[in-house]
DNA sequence: AAAACGTGGCT
DNA sequence: TAGCCAAGTTT
C-alpha cells in the first residue's frame, strides 16, 4: 500500500501554507536557517526570528562575521541554543570551504555541525529540488498511518525510516521534493499527533489506518520529558540572564536564579563546557565572544 | 541506544 | 493542571 502522490500534491497546492522559506525567491541559506530553527520548535515561533535573521545575515559569511554572543542573543527564546552555536559554526564552514554557498550534496551537508539525517535531506530537497527521503516526525507519523495502518510511528530508526520513505518517493527530483513537502504539511495540518482531522484528509480513501478502523497505537510509550527543576530548566534561566544583560555579569547575578547551589554550579559549568558561556579574566560570566 | 538538550502553547 | 507536543542532533 502506498500514497497517491498526485492527490497529496494537489492538496498541498491548495491547502499548504505560504511560508517564507517555501517561496521561490528564498535562498538555500534561508532554507537551511529555517530547518535548524524548526527543529523541535513550532512554526509560529520561528517565523519572526527567521525574518530577522535573514535580513541581518543574508549570507553565511555575514553570520560568520558575527560573534557567537550576538547570534545567541538573536536566537532569543527559541530554545536549544546550541543550535544557534552550531549554525554559526556551519555558516563559517560554508563561507570558508564552500564559497559561501550552502552545499546541495547530502553527504557534504551531513558533515556540517548541527545538520543530521533530516536536515541534510530537507535542504537537498527543499533548497535544491533534489530527490531525497525527508523524514521528520510528521512524515514518520503519516507513513505509519497511511501506509502501515498503525496509530502512530514506533521508535525512530534512521535506516528503516529512510528506506520506508525512499520506497514511496516519486521518481523524479522535482516530484519527490514536492511530495516530501506535501507529506510533511499533511502531518502538520491534518494527520496530527493528537486529534487527526481525517475528515479533511486527501488520502482518506487509501489510508491503511482508516481502513483498519483506526486502531490505537500499541507500541512503546514515548518517554515523557520533564522540564521543571531539571538542569535544562536551570541552564535556561542562567542563559536568560546573560542574554538580557549588556556585558559580563558577576556570579552573584547568576546565583539568584536558582536556590540549589550544587545544581546551579553544575549547570553553569556545563554551559561553559558547551561553549554557551565564557568566563572573563576577572571571573565574571558572559555570552561567548562578547567581552 | 538511550538520554540530554529549551521553551511555550494547547488540551 | 499536568502532560503532551513542536520540521532533531549529538554523545
Amino acid at each position: 500500500m502506498s500514497i497517491d502522490a498526485d492527490t497529496l500534491v494537489d492538496w498541498f497546492g491548495t491547502a499548504g501554507r505560504d511560508l517564507p522559506w517555501r517561496r521561490p525567491d528564498c535562498t538555500p541559506w534561508g532554507v537551511l536557517v529555517s530547518e535548524i530553527m524548526l527543529q523541535q520548535t513550532p512554526v509560529a515561533r520561528v517565523l519572526p526570528i527567521w525574518a530577522e535573521w535573514l535580513a541581518r545575515w543574508p549570507r553565511p559569511s555575514a553570520m560568520a562575521a558575527a560573534s557567537q554572543g550576538e547570534v545567541l542573543r538573536a536566537w532569543g527564546r527559541l530554545g536549544y541554543p546550541r543550535r544557534a552555536l552550531r549554525l554559526h559554526a556551519a555558516a563559517g564552514a560554508i563561507a570558508e570551504q564552500h564559497g559561501d554557498q550552502v552545499p546541495s550534496d547530502v553527504d557534504t551537508l551531513l558533515a556540517l555541525p548541527g545538520i543530521g539525517a533530516y536536515t541534510a535531506r530537507a535542504v537537498a530537497a527543499f533548497a535544491y529540488g533534489k530527490r531525497a527521503p525527508v523524514v521528520d516526525t510528521n512524515v514518520r507519523r503519516v507513513v505509519a498511518r497511511a501506509v502501515h495502518g498503525a496509530g502512530d510511528a514506533g521508535p525512530p530508526s534512521t535506516t528503516r525510516d529512510l528506506a520506508d520513505v525512499e520506497a514511496i518517493l516519486p521518481d523524479t527530483d522535482r516530484a519527490a521534493a514536492r511530495f516530501s513537502a506535501a507529506l510533511m504539511e499533511l502531518g502538520a495540518l491534518v494527520c496530527t499527533a493528537r486529534s487527526p482531522r481525517c475528515a479533511d484528509c486527501p488520502l482518506l480513501d487509501g489510508c491503511a489506518w482508516h481502513r483498519a478502523g483506526k486502531p490505537a497505537y500499541t507500541g512503546p510509550a514515548k518517554p515523557v520529558q520533564k522540564y521543571a527543576g531539571t538542569d535544562r530548566h536551570v541552564r535556561g534561566l542562567l542563559l536568560a540572564v546573560l542574554r538580557e544583560t549588556e556585558g559580563p555579569v558577576p556570579k552573584s547575578r547568576l546565583d539568584v536564579v536558582w536556590s540549589q547551589a550544587g545544581q546551579r554550579d553544575r549547570c553553569l559549568d556545563s554551559l561553559l563546557v558547551d561553549g554557551l558561556v565564557e568566563q572573563t579574566a576577572d571571573g565574571r560570566f558572559a555570552l561567548p565572544g562578547e567581552h
